[in-house]
DNA sequence: CAGACGACATTTTTT
DNA sequence: ATGTCGTCTG
């Protein structure tokens, strides 16, 4: 079958035809590079743009969609899928700003949000129910456990994995294309012997999700890639209404995300795809940087653009960054240069004598910084493990810094705010099971097995939210009446949603004491920010699917709200600060065993990616950078050892940067021991931190 | 069958 | 320091 491009000329944009008479062309040349401008006004064809770290990806995607809409290209017919949907949303408001407004109307976001648009449009026609439920990461581990205790693999004498490592496992199969044994093999070899019953379990997962109308996070995308491949009608109505398409972060879309977007290109074949290979960090999430080079071999008569020119950050910090990344096996073909002017200090690495000393410093230095006129949201930590910055943390809020942290445990997937969804989720739509699951669980008497009788009563009766009618004991009777009750006034039309949460925390708030009785003031606390934040939502649906979609933006709730006066400093693990940029960033706990990971250090690949994740940190500086690591550091069982620096900085040439020792007040507090560094050092004194730059040169490394 | 208690292992990273 | 699993009791 040959494909051929039509352009359809619909009534409501008669200037669909490319016409020139309203592009401002200087604006362009003027602003761009020329590699850029290629890349802005190479609209036709496949486009591959490979794009260094800080060489301006974002600004020529802006600009790009800026200039197809100058050239009358209607809004709709312009797709850009990005990572993250903070990004989508970053692009889309800046190109608006170029003068153009209807840019902010192009279809964008990551890509399981366009999934789940289109695929709640086409549910019927694919034989989805047009109601399903969105499973997050929490809400599929559950039902993993659920299947699991139905198969019975509960019950064996050796370990079976427990049910995060299950959806890691089956979904690490799925990305990756790869039989379930293969994974077991390459990440988890302790757990080889049960690859059967992971693959029986997988099934039944499988199954119980259509049955009931689940879709998990994968499910996204292998939906839309059958919707776009076995229904030609309806996909061919998809694609052939995206005319341009823009794939932002190519090196970190997997195979599934590589073969949609394929086939949404297929009509109109204006494919233009953004990436960096030594920027690729998700290969854990079956993210493949080979795309991006295989891209040109699957499309052979594609533009290639490379961007070179660096933009963000001091050529002392980029020569360091270079040198970094060549130290991996696999080369890549690039070498940035920077714009930016010379004269700036050198990076410096830091050795802290224990990781409060280390907190101590970065607490020291933001506060200097700041006094030097860096506003606080220009610095950033980042570290390799969210729990990283726990000590950290507590520094700086006993010093008072405001900070908001990105990455790691979100507030929507903590489990009281589960709850509360729960019960919004069941109001959505009430054949939400895993909800029903977790409401009913939360009454008391109520466990598994009766929350799973009542759930069959639910799923045949006509009248679900009538509970005290299903047939049971009257042990519960009352607090079903009570739940009853509940569903029968939020379950009013045009009630409105503010509403609605009132009632429902009335009716949880009780609850929520009793069972968690331990740290119910946090929880509380956490429950007011998300209250508030619902405050921005007038549909339940639309609040429905970006939690299960874009939760980033919540984590930052909890510490935003508190500091009104001053932009908070920014900690971020380093996945989560992917496309940022800051004029300070230190990378903290530079360990070996945590960056590389310990359990990234026999497979090098793996060691690869640790190492592309390094580069990542570092090149998120503009001017300042600090690479710090305590010397004795704990580990999770409370004796205190000697750590080494991550191997990767263990090598770097000397003239490349900065060793600051930090010193400590008084001899006392350290540790019997340790030798090394700290031994040298009690010159000093007043401070409780002390910098000393490049001491004399036979210290150990 | 639910819930409490104690033992145990267990660590990335995100849509 | 945490969450999860297994066991015991009412």
């Amino acid at each position: 079958m040959g494909t051929r491009k039509y352009i359809i000329k619909t009534q409501d944009c008669p200037t669909s035809e490319i016409n020139q008479e309203h592009l401002n062309l200087k604006k362009y040349t003027s602003e761009l590079n020329p590699e850029q401008f290629n890349a802005v006004s190479t609209t036709e064809g496949y486009v591959l743009v490979i794009a260094g770290a800080g060489t301006g990806k974002t600004k020529t995607l802006t600009y790009r969609v800026s200039y197809l809409i100058e050239l009358g290209i209607p809004a709709w017919q312009i797709l850009l899928l990005t990572f993250t949907r903070r990004a989508a949303q970053e692009m889309m408001t800046r190109a608006a700003a170029l003068g153009q407004a209807s840019c902010a109307n192009i279809q964008g976001g990551t890509f399981h949000a366009f999934a789940h648009k289109i695929l709640r449009q086409y549910a019927h026609h694919i034989g989805l129910n047009e109601n399903f439920t969105m499973l997050d990461q929490p809400d599929a581990a559950d039902v993993i456990d659920l299947v699991r205790t139905e198969l019975g693999f509960n019950k064996k004498e050796k370990r079976f994995p427990k049910k995060k490592t299950l959806l890691q496992i089956i979904s690490a199969a799925r990305n990756k294309d790869l039989p379930i044994e293969l994974i077991l093999e390459a990440s988890y070899p302790h757990f080889l012997d049960y690859a059967q019953e992971i693959d029986t379990l997988k099934k039944s997962y499988d199954a119980y999700k259509r049955a009931n109308h689940l879709l998990d996070f994968d499910d996204l995308l292998f939906e839309l890639y059958r919707l776009l491949t076995q229904y030609p009608e309806q996909g061919h109505q998809i694609t052939s209404q995206l005319r341009y398409i823009m794939v932002d972060e190519y090196q970190d879309t997997n195979l599934i995300q590589a073969r949609i977007v394929g086939e949404l290109a297929k009509v109109h074949q204006n494919l233009m795809v953004v990436g960096d290979d030594a920027q690729s960090i998700y290969s854990f999430r079956g993210a493949n940087y080979k795309n991006i080079l295989d891209f040109p071999a699957q499309h052979p008569d594609c533009t290639i653009i490379k961007l070179e020119t660096n933009y963000r950050s001091t050529q002392q910090i980029l020569d360091l960054t270079n040198v970094l990344i060549n130290q991996a096996k696999e080369k890549f073909a690039k070498k940035l240069i920077s714009a930016s002017p010379v004269g700036s200090e050198l990076p410096a690495i830091v050795s802290a004598p224990n990781e409060q000393f280390q907190s101590q410093f970065i607490v020291q230095r933001i506060l200097e910084c700041r006094e030097e006129g860096t506003p606080l949201r220009d610095i950033a930590v980042l570290m390799r493990n969210s729990r990283d910055s726990f000590g950290l943390e507590l520094e700086l809020g006993k010093a008072n810094i405001p900070y908001v942290k990105y990455g790691g445990q979100k507030i929507v997937e903590a489990a009281h705010i589960k709850d509360f969804v729960a019960y919004l989720r069941v109001l959505n739509n009430p054949s939400d099971i895993i909800s029903w699951n977790r409401i009913l669980q939360l009454l008391d008497g109520v466990g598994p097995k009766t929350a799973g009788a009542l759930i069959e009563w639910i799923k045949q009766s006509p009248t679900p939210y009538q509970l005290n009618q299903a047939n049971v004991s009257q042990k519960y009777l009352s607090s079903l009446k009570a739940l009853s009750a509940l569903f029968d006034a939020l379950n009013q039309p045009d009630y409105p949603l503010s509403s609605i949460s009132d009632s429902l925390f009335k009716y949880y708030h009780p609850l929520m004491k009793i069972t968690y009785p331990d740290d119910f003031p946090k929880r509380e606390k956490d429950m007011e920010n998300f209250l508030s934040l619902i405050q921005n939502y007038t549909s339940l649906t639309d609040l429905l699917s970006d939690m299960a979609l874009d939760p980033v933006d919540l984590s930052a709730m909890e510490t935003i709200g508190m500091h009104k006066d001053e932009d908070p400093v920014v900690l971020s693990t380093i996945h989560s600060a992917k496309g940022l940029e800051w004029h300070t960033v230190f990378l903290i706990n530079t360990l070996d065993g945590i960056l590389p990971s310990r359990y990234a250090v026999l497979e090098p690949s793996q060691l690869d990616e640790e190492l592309r994740l390094m580069y990542v940190a570092l090149t998120r500086a503009k001017m300042e950078l600090y690479i710090t690591y305590p010397i004795v550091s704990k580990h999770h069982r409370d004796d205190n050892f000697m750590s080494n620096p991550s191997r990767f900085i263990s090598n770097l040439p000397e003239h490349l940067y900065d060793r600051l020792w930090l010193v400590m007040e008084s001899s006392h507090t350290r540790q019997p021991g340790i030798d090394g560094p700290t031994a040298k050092k009690q010159l000093s004194d007043k401070k409780p931190t002390e910098m000393i730059k490049n001491p004399s040169d036979d210290l150990p490394f």
